[in-house]
Formats: structure tokens, C-alpha cells, sequence
DNA sequence: GCCGTTTTCGGCCCGACTGTTTTCAGTCG
């Protein structure tokens, strides 16, 4: 069983208990949910290796949901669960999708109209029947309607690549008021996940009435879900929902703070400030009735005794106790990239010519850059065979002469087959700079299979780095089968260079994985993977998932210099 | 049901907004 289907079991027990007005239970099974979602190792892994012993090590775990764990695991059932099911037959989890509808409804609408599923609740909301239950009326019975409408329209995330330029906009215009001092991008998108639910804006003004009028009326605006005086929700016409609050200039730090998240990071500093007598919540930091912090988030991290944590990091997975202890990572700045090592021209699938990928490239800053066109096995590129590859280099060799202030470097995607081997000959590969190397076909190959087809491929001594080493395109198509563990000792191992690939609908490497090739001394790459001039700015999502990934400068090596960079390569 | 540089028992984050009610429960983030 996997993680995410225990976690949706224990979420919904929470959602059970809620309705028998359990108290702090619900609470448990909940942040079991989410530990077990943030885990990157299989429970019944961890459960083989050491038991119910080491399940319990599993922060949110304790003896009896460990037991749980353990009685899924050997069963694929779970009593308990059953149980539960058996008294309130309802699909709690699809219902409580619904915006506005929570356990304690769900449960009143099963007793008093039998209501089982999402279906169920339309008809009824449909023939005027919700409207008639105590604690509900005809506008209940709206919201409800227009609830089930947003959730047939689809999976409600949205890539951070669409979303920045859209929040963006809208945070131009609210600054552009002349009642507003100050405008801020919080929540997920400040903490730069890869797909975004609602966006979160924060403004500082003493007319908080005129921003908000402004706000719920703006012409992307299809509907207002809640309109008061410090804060709104809106939806916007792709689906999206953004929240605007606005907060007074003294208490900025704590409402950016706040409204940043995560709830989980945001639970365990209220937590700290509790122990230390002290109360958190998004009007500052106080000491009975007297604020002692509140202007600044680095006022507040200060007076709880931590340093400040950079937002890429607030998912409370280890950065607060790092905070304690002033054991932060000095994370990769987002100008400290001098190179960009893959990108694609039109010489095959890009848009652009080599000299409108490299003018771009500098502009944007950059000392060096590699063309990496795709290789004969992606045919429906045009992909390179050798001798297209040589007469390319000669051309990146005569426009090199003609340039001042950056590098191009002469390079490859090149395909890694389905038994491992390149597609491209060594003695090309060896006259390379830099040789990227890719998973293009036979995306579903068994575990085993793929993974060592992709070690065979890196152990070719002149393959420097693996591309989207997961292949995954967010929201459109899951990571291939492999073993990433053994993928990241190889590349220790053969000194292989992982690539964080920027591109939005990738962000491949994801951050844990990151994370475990850095404990694992592996190098990083940021890369764009540029099909045009228009995405090699893309390298700043990259920027962001390798903070996420808790990436230091030192970990990602085309923040070094060309010559530098080179040596971190395969000596071929 | 979990958890402990104040605790193995007694706590468990905090506040805004809505709808349906006359003081609050439910939901949300």
C-alpha cells in the first residue's frame, strides 16, 4: 500500500472523528496524513526494515496508529476504518471537497436527508430540500450548488509557471492604488511549489474598504466568495482563487509570515512562542497584550530564537530545529547561475537559432552556454546523428570567435536507448564539452529495468549529466518507474552531474530528491531546457526548486565559473 | 491519539468570515 492511499485513509478518519465531535483526535490522524505524504520512503519500506518500532519514528506516529499502519500493511485492511464507514456510509472525502461543506455538515445532511455522495447533494440542492435543514438556508444552498460546479471544473492546482505572471499582474495593479502602501505575493507561491492552489496577496494601506472594492471587482473576478474588511476571496475565470488581505504596516512581518505558511511551519512557531509564554498570530508577536515583534518576519524569527528562514524552506520538514540551531543552509541565490547547460535550438525542436539562444543568455547575465540539441533517436526532432553533430560544433566554433563575454559550449541531449547504450558514438561524444544524456522513449519499462538502463548510461565515462533524471511532466505525466536512491549512488559514484531541470512543467529533480542527492555529495546542474529565447529565464524556477531541494551554492556547480565548471565534469 | 531542555499526564495554533441566528457554530487557511 502506498503512502498517499494511507495517507487518504487516515485524512478521512479525521474527517470521521470530526463529525463524532472527537476532540484532538482528529487533529492526530491529520498530521499523520500529511507525514506520511511528505515521506519519501515507503511505509511498508520503513515497516519491513524495523516494525512497528520504527514506524513509531515517524513524527505524528505514536503506538496505536503505528499498530494501524502495521495491520494495513499485513491485511490492506483496516477494521477501525471499516468500522467508522459502516456508521456513516458517506463519501466524506468527495463532500467535503466541497467549498463551504465540512464533517459536521456532511453528517447533519446524512441524517436528515440521507445524502451519501456528491450527486445525492446536488439533486437535493437542485429540488430546495437544503435550504429547509435548521442551520442551513437558500443561501447555503447556493454556495453548496456553486461549490459542486468549481469542483467539476477541474484539479484545482495550477502550475507556478502560469501562475506568477498572472498574481503578478494583479499585484502591479493593486500597488499601482494610491491607498496602498505596500503589495506582496505570500502564501505557496512565495514558497515557490511547483503547482499552486490558491495565490495569496498581502497589502499594507489604511483604507482597507477602497482596496478591497477594488479587488473583488477586477474584471478577471467571476465570483466573490467572502468580502470583509481585512480580507476577501475571489475566483478568477481559470478557476483560481486568490485571497487579499490587508493588514496595517505594524504588523506586516506577522501577517506576511502568516499568510506565507506553510500552516504546518506556521503551527510550530506558534507552538515555540507558546512555550515561551508568548502568543503568534498574524497581528505580531505578543506578551500578554504588549507586541514585542511584528514589523518584519526577521523581528519575529529573531524573538522566537531562530534565525531567519528563508520561505523556499518553511514546510516544517526540519528547518525550524535547523533555525535553533543556526544550522541553515546558505541557500543558491537566484543571480548566482553563470551558465546554462541545456538548450535546444533549431537545429532541431527549439524556436530560435544558436545565436538568438546565446544573445538572450547574455543578456540575462550569463558567462556560458551549452547547445544541446537532441540526437538521431529522437527522430521526430530531427535529432542529430554524428555528422550533423560535427558540423554543428564547427558552427559554435566560428560563432565563439565572433563573441565577447560569454561561452557557448558544444553539446548534446542525447538519447539513452532502451538497453542503456547512447545514441550517439563515443568518439563524437569525447569532442563534446558537455554531454547531456536522456530518457526520450520506453517511458514504461518495469523498475528494475529502467533503472538499470539508466546506470548503464551513466556509466559511459563521457555522459556528464542526466537530464530530467525522472522524467515526470507535471500535471500530464508521471515520473517513470526507477530507483532513485540507486540513481543518486551512481551518480556519486561515477561522478555524474543530476540536473535540475527548470522548465515549469518539469522541475525534475523535485526538491526531496535534491535534498538526498546533496546529503549523498552528488553535483547539481540548473538547467532551462530552452526551446526559445523566451525560456531561458525559466532558470529561476530552477533557482527556486533547488531551495526548495535545500541546495547551497557550493552543491550546484554552473554557479561556478566556466573553467571551474569544466573541471566538475567527467575527465573522458 | 501524540508528545515532552518546564511534563509519562495534561495539554493540544489562532483568527476572519459567513450564514443563520440573537450569541454562535462551522469552515477555512
Amino acid at each position: 500500500m502506498r503512502n498517499a492511499e494511507l495517507a487518504q485513509i487516515f485524512r478521512e478518519i479525521a474527517l470521521y472523528l470530526e463529525m463524532k465531535e472527537e476532540p484532538f483526535k482528529p487533529r492526530a490522524y491529520d498530521k499523520v496524513a500529511y507525514a506520511l505524504e511528505a515521506l519519501e520512503e515507503p511505509v511498508a519500506e520503513i515497516y519491513q526494515r524495523g516494525g512497528v518500532k520504527a514506524l513509531r519514528t515517524i513524527p505524528g506516529v505514536g503506538q496505536a496508529i503505528a499498530e494501524k499502519i502495521e495491520e494495513m500493511i499485513r491485511t490492506g485492511r483496516l477494521r477501525y476504518y471499516e468500522e467508522l464507514r459502516k456508521e456513516i456510509p458517506v463519501d466524506v472525502r468527495g463532500l467535503t471537497a466541497i467549498e463551504g461543506v465540512g464533517p459536521k455538515s456532511v453528517k447533519l445532511l446524512y441524517e436528515k436527508l440521507g445524502i451519501k455522495k456528491v450527486a445525492d447533494l446536488e439533486q437535493a440542492a437542485r429540488a430546495g430540500k437544503i435550504r429547509k435543514l435548521a442551520h442551513f438556508g437558500e443561501k447555503m444552498e447556493q454556495k453548496i450548488l456553486k461549490g459542486i460546479g468549481f469542483l467539476k471544473q477541474g484539479s484545482g492546482r495550477f502550475p507556478l509557471g502560469a501562475v506568477l505572471p498572472l498574481i503578478g499582474e494583479i499585484e502591479q495593479r493593486l500597488r499601482g492604488l494610491p491607498e496602498v502602501e505596500e503589495v506582496v505575493v505570500a502564501g505557496s507561491t512565495r514558497r515557490r511549489r511547483e503547482t499552486i492552489g490558491d495565490a495569496d496577496v498581502l497589502a499594507i494601506s489604511r483604507r482597507p474598504e477602497k482596496v478591497m472594492d477594488f479587488f473583488v471587482s477586477m474584471a478577471e473576478v467571476t465570483h466573490v466568495q467572502g468580502r470583509g474588511k481585512t480580507k476577501s476571496t475571489v475566483k478568477l475565470k481559470n478557476g483560481m482563487g486568490v485571497d487579499l488581505r490587508v493588514v496595517p504596516k505594524e504588523s506586516f512581518g506577522a501577517a506576511l509570515n502568516y499568510f506565507t505558511g506553510s500552516k504546518d511551519h506556521n503551527v510550530a512557531l506558534r507552538r515555540i512562542a507558546q512555550e515561551k509564554g508568548l502568543k503568534l498570530n498574524e497581528y505580531g508577536l505578543f506578551r500578554g497584550s504588549k507586541r514585542i515583534a511584528g514589523k518584519s518576519e526577521e523581528e519575529i524569527y529573531k524573538a522566537l530564537g531562530l534565525c531567519f528562514i528563508p520561505p523556499e524552506l518553511r514546510e516544517n520538514q526540519g528547518e525550524i530545529e535547523a533555525a535553533k540551531k543556526g544550522e541553515l543552509p546558505d541557500l543558491v541565490g537566484y543571480q548566482d547561475l553563470r551558465g546554462d547547460l541545456q538548450t535546444q535550438t533549431t537545429w532541431t525542436d527549439g524556436a530560435n537559432s544558436i545565436e538568438e539562444m546565446v544573445e538572450e543568455a547574455k543578456r540575462l547575465g550569463l558567462e556560458y552556454i551549452a547547445i544541446t540539441d537532441h540526437t538521431k533517436g529522437l527522430a521526430m526532432t530531427g535529432g542529430s546523428d554524428e555528422k550533423k553533430l560535427l558540423k554543428q560544433m564547427g558552427e559554435i566554433d566560428r560563432i565563439n570567435r565572433s563573441l565577447k563575454g560569454i561561452t557557448v559550449l558544444k553539446g548534446a541531449e542525447v538519447n539513452i536507448n532502451k538497453d542503456g547504450s547512447l545514441d550517439i558514438q563515443d568518439e563524437v561524444l569525447a569532442r563534446l564539452d558537455v554531454v547531456g544524456i536522456a530518457v526520450h522513449s520506453h517511458f514504461n519499462l518495469p523498475r528494475r529495468e529502467m533503472t538499470e538502463r539508466i546506470i548503464k548510461a551513466m556509466r559511459n565515462p563521457h555522459a556528464d549529466i542526466l537530464f530530467h533524471p525522472t522524467g515526470r511532466v507535471i500535471q500530464r505525466r508521471e515520473p517513470y518507474d526507477v530507483d532513485m536512491d540507486t540513481i543518486i549512488r551512481t551518480a556519486k559514484e561515477t561522478g555524474t552531474v543530476l540536473e535540475i531541470d527548470a522548465y515549469p512543467d518539469r522541475l525534475d529533480l523535485k526538491d526531496e530528491h535534491i535534498r538526498k542527492a546533496i546529503e549523498a555529495g552528488v553535483k547539481l546542474v540548473i538547467d532551462s531546457d530552452a526551446h526559445s529565447v523566451n525560456h531561458v529565464r525559466f532558470l529561476e524556477f530552477g533557482v527556486a526548486q533547488a531551495r526548495r531541494g535545500w541546495a547551497e551554492k557550493k552543491d550546484v556547480i554552473n554557479t561556478r565559473p566556466l573553467k571551474e565548471f569544466l573541471k566538475c565534469l567527467k575527465q573522458a
